[in-house]
DNA sequence: CGAAGTATTGACTTGTTTCAATGTTAGTGG
DNA sequence: CCACTAACATTGAAACAAGTCAATACTTCG
C-alpha cells in the first residue's frame, strides 16, 4: 500500500501515470503547473451551474459531489468525486457548467487555470491524451451509473456503489486493512442512488446482515469482496483501471 | 431547415463547425479521412463489450443504441444516437469497450481509423478540441439521463427523452413540419428509460391526451413544444447545443 | 392468409416511498 | 461532567407508482 499523496501534483501523477508510462518531460510539464491550493469546508457549493470556469480543479482530500436539481429543488448526485479526480475537466472544452459541483466533508482542492492546461496539451500529445482519457472515464463511470440505477434494485444498488468506492479508492491508497473513510451520510447516498433514505438504511441493513460490509458513520469496510461483487453484479472494468497488484490484493 | 445530409464527411463537418468556426486548413485535414462505409441491418451488435476497435464509427442514417446487460440477460440501453453522432469515440483513447453498439433499424456507418484520427488531432489542436467537446458531450448526456431516470416520473421520464430526440434530430436537419422518424419501439424505448413497456404505453398516453405529442409507429411529432418542455422539466443546455434560429424555429 | 412484431388494456402484486416516531451519536457550552 | 442540541440512523405502518401477468387488437409483410 503507497501511503497517501496529499500532494496535488504527485496525485496528478498517480493518475496520468497509471495508464501511460511518462518520459521526464511529460513530468517537467506536469511539474510547472501552479496550483493554488483551497481548503473548502463542508457543504460548501464552488462551482455553480451555469458558471464557465477559466480553471479545472483537482481534489486533494475530502469528498466533492456533482449535481443537478428539479424544479421543485431535489438534488440528483450525479457522481462522486475523491482525492486524485478532476471533476470539471469538462470545462476545458464545454464552456458552460451543467451542473453544481459540491464539497461533502471539508475538502482541499488544488485550481489550475485553463491556459496551463491547454497548453500542457498542445506541448504533449501524451498528456492530452491522458487528460482526455481521464473525462473519457469520467463518462464510463456516468454509464454506470444509468445501468446500476435502472438495473438493480435497492440492495444491489447500494452493493455495486459500494464495490465502486472500495476500487476508486483502493486506487489512490485510501484503503487500509479498516476499510476507507467515506463521509456520505445515508441520505447522500439515497441521492446518488435514486433512493430514499429509508431505503438505504434497509438495504445497508441487508448487507451487513450478510457478512458483505460494516457501515458505520463516516467508515465503511467491505468484509467480503467476493461476494459483494456477485450481490452487485459489478463488473470493475467500466472504471478502466490499472490495478496494481497491491490494490486489487487492499480489495479483496 | 437544411437539406439532410447523408454524407459522411458533410455530417461531420455540421457537426464539428457547429461550436468552432474552422479554417481551410481543418477543412483540408478533415476532406482527407478515408471513411469506409457499411450498411448494417436492423438489431445487429456491430461493436461488442469487451472488443478493443482500431477505428470510431459516424453515424450516417438510421438509429444506434449502446447497452449494457445483467446477469440474467437484461438489457439496458445507456444511450440513443443519431445521424451526424460519433458513439464510439472513447475508443480512442480507452481500449476496450464496456457496451455494446447495435443498430435499432437498418443503418449506414462510416468507420474510420483511429491512427487517422489521432493524426488529425496531432495535427491541429482545434480538430483535437472538437473531437475532446464531442466526447464530453456525450458525458453530458449520460448526466441527463442519470438525472431524468432517478428524478422523473413515468410520463415526465418519457417527455424529457422526447425533448432532448426532438432537439438532436433538429439539430442534424432531421425534424419537418410532421416530426422525425423514430424507430425505437416502445419497448426500447422502457429500455432507455428504465421502465416496462406497459409503462411506457400508458405514459404515451398521458402525452397524448394532454395534446403535447403525436406518436405512432415509428414517428413522432412534438405538437407543444413548450408544453412538453415544462411537463418534463427540461433544460436543454446540457445539450451544448449552439442552435441555429432555423433549428430553434423547428423545434417550436 | 398467416405470422411476427408491436401496441393496448385490465387485474393483481410488489418494491419503494411517505409519514411519523424513536434511538443513537458527536459536539457545545454551562 | 452532564444537559442540550443537531445531525444522523432506525423502525413500523400505510399509500402508491410501476411491475407482472395475461389477454386482445392492430400492422406490416412475405
Amino acid at each position: 500500500m503507497s501511503p497517501m499523496n496529499t500532494n496535488a501534483q504527485g496525485l496528478l501523477e498517480l493518475r496520468l501515470t497509471s495508464h501511460d508510462r511518462f518520459g521526464q518531460r511529460e513530468r517537467d510539464l506536469l511539474s510547472g503547473l501552479s496550483w493554488r491550493i483551497e481548503d473548502l469546508p463542508a457543504r460548501r457549493i464552488f462551482i455553480h451551474e451555469g458558471d464557465r470556469p477559466a480553471q479545472s480543479c483537482l481534489i486533494v482530500s475530502g469528498a466533492v459531489v456533482r449535481s443537478q436539481y428539479t424544479a421543485e429543488g431535489q438534488r440528483q448526485i450525479l457522481s462522486v468525486h475523491i482525492p486524485g479526480d478532476m471533476p470539471d475537466l469538462q470545462s476545458l472544452h464545454i464552456g458552460r457548467m451543467d451542473h453544481d459541483l459540491e464539497t461533502v466533508s471539508a475538502a482541499r482542492v488544488a485550481f489550475v487555470p485553463h491556459g496551463e492546461l491547454h497548453r500542457l496539451c498542445a506541448a504533449s500529445t501524451h498528456l492530452n491524451a491522458a487528460f482526455w482519457r481521464e473525462s473519457l472515464i469520467d463518462a464510463a463511470l456516468h454509464r454506470a451509473a444509468i445501468f446500476r440505477n435502472a438495473q438493480l434494485d435497492a440492495d444491489a444498488r447500494l452493493a455495486h456503489f459500494l464495490c465502486e468506492m472500495q476500487l476508486r479508492h483502493s486506487a489512490v491508497g485510501l484503503v487500509d486493512a479498516d476499510g476507507f473513510d467515506f463521509p456520505l451520510s445515508q441520505e447522500l447516498i439515497g441521492e446518488v442512488l435514486g433512493l430514499t433514505i429509508v431505503s438505504i438504511n434497509r438495504a445497508s441493513q441487508t448487507l451487513r446482515a450478510r457478512d458483505l460490509i460494516r457501515m458505520q458513520k463516516g467508515h465503511i469496510q467491505v468484509l467480503d469482496w467476493d461476494g459483494l461483487v456477485r450481490y452487485a453484479q459489478f463488473d470493475s472494468s467500466f472504471l478502466h483501471l490499472r490495478l496494481g497488484d497491491e490494490v486489487l490484493a487492499a480489495a479483496s
